[in-house]
DNA sequence: GCAATAGTGTCTGTTAGACAATATGAC
DNA sequence: GTCATATTGTCTAACAGACACTATTGC
């Protein structure tokens, strides 16, 4: 950034796109929300706002500000009920036939418990299956293109992080937590192997036992757990 | 982005910044610009440019074309001659006082051999050592919490992808390349280990050895490689 | 011979993957 | 009793970390 030359560079518009995901059924699922204007009017698109303007006395919106805004606005969750994380910046000049858009996008992983508060009131928003819907969906703009790096991302991380009790309610069995992996894998675990890895963690005082059993079906009820350790 | 809403946010300008990066003399170094304009005049930063308007027929640049650009024109390498990743986006609204301005952040790796090619003509452009020097310097803008996670991202990337072999020549010895994994990690390694670790990627076949032998001072000379596998 | 780096092999602990049997509760 | 899931243990292969010695060159 060596000069300042605003003859040579112009001013975009900078929007964030959520790719809002959650576990639901043991699929992984996105919210999407159907446009109502032009451009792309009626085609499904990742919930998304643009950044605010500053005003009078107030400097304008904070990038992560606007996503925790945008997460708020447009699922009636509030403000961190979902873990937010950057993912990358699409901006192709030819993205938004409006003008030059640049689009900040995030993820933003939602337990299933936050996901079914969500008051889905027509038919203009609603949750699809990321293996099962979307990819036969034609998606606005390059929102395609950003869900897709948002599930890459997302199945990368949950290896080696704590993300997957970003999609588990605060308290749960490790058969929810298996689900959730395999949902975002799109493969089956081993349930003994998993189960060990799981001990470990308890082991190592990241998750504790949590009062009561919980069970579905007719099966055997299942310890419930709470992870301890601060989440990311 | 549900609707376009020109009096409810800004239009902001949208700047790359590199942080070009590359291990010389066993050390990870950072290629920064001495500031010759309003803003933080004189001080260092991290080479960057705003995204060039469309003119014309011309539909303006790509946010990876102008990161590219800027690469060729800070430091006079060809296209091509760095390995260029998105890294984060920066956004804080008082990051910039000349106004609202968005950073799109890259990490540039450049072999040791190109980057000795960059003329450095005066003293205002230069590599720092990110160990030594970058800790005690104050970089304009937000350019040290640029340069942090782009270190720190470098350093967690370098265990499981193929990024060292961005960070020696075409040919490079097994010294060479642990001395790249020990400057980024900024610790040492058992030189057996790596070796092992190494000898696995020759029987997988991502490696091959190159004619020739290398020698520095008065030790025994090393056997020369080149990385088969396409880079990434 | 000395200094300096290249190159090789063993032992041990951790982890992942494959695999089967028993336990518990709903119905 | 049947169904469905929970829970537990063993064996093996891959890999990381610690560690010592020989080989090859310049001086």
């Amino acid at each position: 950034m060596s000069a300042y030359a605003p003859n040579t560079h112009e001013r975009a518009s900078v929007a964030v796109d959520l790719a809002v995901l959650t576990v639901m059924d043991a699929d992984l699922k996105v919210f999407l929300v159907r446009r109502n204007t032009h451009p792309f009017k009626n085609l499904w698109a990742l919930p998304g706002g643009f950044v605010q303007a500053g005003r009078g006395a107030h400097l304008g919106e904070d990038l992560a500000a606007a996503a925790r805004r945008t997460l708020r606005t447009t699922t009636g969750l509030p403000n961190g009920a979902g873990r937010l994380a950057q993912l990358q910046t699409f901006g192709r000049s030819e993205r938004d036939p409006r003008g030059r858009t640049i689009s900040v996008s995030w993820t933003a992983l939602v337990p299933p418990d936050r996901a079914a508060l969500i008051q889905v009131t027509d038919a203009r928003e609603g949750w699809f299956s990321c293996a099962e819907e979307v990819p036969w969906m034609r998606l606005a703009f390059d929102h395609a293109d950003i869900l897709h790096a948002a599930i890459d991302r997302t199945r990368a991380d949950i290896e080696y992080t704590n993300l997957a009790f970003s999609l588990v309610p605060s308290t749960f069995t490790v058969g929810e937590l298996r689900d959730v992996h395999e949902a975002v894998k799109g493969s089956k675990h081993d349930a003994r192997n998993f189960r060990r890895r799981f001990q470990r963690l308890v082991d190592d005082d990241k998750v504790e036992e949590a009062p009561g059993r919980r069970h579905l079906g007719r099966a055997r009820p299942a310890k419930v757990w709470r992870f301890k350790a601060g989440l990311q």
